[in-house]
DNA sequence: ACTATAACGGAGGCATACCTCCGGTTCCAA
DNA sequence: TTGGAACCGGAGGTATGCCTCCGTTATAGT
């Protein structure tokens, strides 16, 4: 839709070699998986084990656990970015918890997401900026249209929401249904 | 009030030598500490240094880290038990976000309790089931005299708070904000 | 005071993770 | 086909954590 959202620049390059990319690609797929299953302190042998490659493979192309988070993690941003462009043409209020909704969906680094909110590094930070411009405008626009309370910002919707996306449920019903009662929370009455 | 509660039965007894005590206090503490800083992953040797003992001083009080961790664990239990005594005088409404408010606030343990919430251990089952005991009349008061929503079970309440308590805010003005977001969901309107 | 014994605490063996380094291998372009 | 650059991957040094074992020490009862 709108073709000059700025591209979250991954300063990791995809190598040149046919063999080199696979193993990229592998690593980055298995170093997600790890993430979302254990959080950011996965093992980084593991990761390399689990993409069938050496540790030193992994070393060069993501010198630090601070890199492949990265490449992971700006990756998931990107897609709530374009998600909250699909959903622009909604009504407002049905946009903002489409989209809020589809943040908790992300199951793959949810708990990368989650704890990296007030983390200070440099590209942490400008990944936050970039889902923050993405989603204000869809709440802002709930705001506008009186469906969401005056009196609450962005920022607490977005946290309220990754609290609840790291959260344990017993099942999907349950997180959705906490999800709901939440957002209700922050409806103009 | 209600002298019938039954204690939270802790495995772990509480040696009988003045020095011994003196031991098993200390690495209660620093387990508290080291938890609630680092998760239930904490190092036990640095809580053992912290507590200014050996490392085998601390096996001997809690052969495995379950045993630590539910010592400390049931002793926040326990103290939530009593928090929903103290406030069952209130209206009802009160007295359940008052509760649910004292249950985000003790920050100590919050990350394990909120890392058990869907353990399948024997003692941590006994300790929410005494956690839930506790909370539930207060919800069903809240629910009776109409403040609390019916279509909502308290399960999805104290998984919806517990989720918060376990994010991160930028403050504490911005987690009691937020919290009263997510409590004004479960509000009847 | 003295002794039986409960309790201490750290050395040490094992496991695992981090990260570097470099000999061997694979791919691609000419 | 072949040369060499790009790439691979694991051995290995370091650090840290887990847990056990046992020689030493402090305590409590007589």
């Amino acid at each position: 839709m709108d073709q000059t959202r700025p591209a979250l620049q991954v300063d990791v390059r995809r190598p040149q070699r046919a063999d080199a990319r696979r193993n990229f690609d592998a690593l980055l797929a298995a170093a997600r998986d790890a993430f979302a299953a254990k959080g950011v302190e996965a093992s980084l042998e593991e990761i390399a084990r689990q993409a069938g490659v050496g540790i030193g493979t992994l070393y060069r192309n993501f010198p630090t656990r601070q890199d492949l988070l990265n490449a992971v993690y700006f990756g998931e941003i990107e897609e709530l970015c374009i998600a909250a462009e699909e959903v622009a043409g909604l009504p407002p209020w049905e946009a903002l918890t489409t989209w809020l909704r589809r943040f908790v969906g992300y199951a793959a680094t949810k708990r990368a997401i989650w704890e990296s909110l007030n983390r200070e590094s440099e590209s942490f930070k400008a990944a936050r900026e970039a889902m923050y411009a993405a989603g204000t405008p869809l709440f802002e626009q709930a705001q506008k249209s009186g469906d969401a309370r005056a009196d609450v910002n962005f920022d607490d919707v977005l946290r309220m929401v990754s609290g609840l996306t790291a959260g344990s449920f017993v099942d999907e019903a349950q997180r959705d249904r906490v999800l709901a009662i939440a957002l209700d929370g922050i409806r103009v009455r």
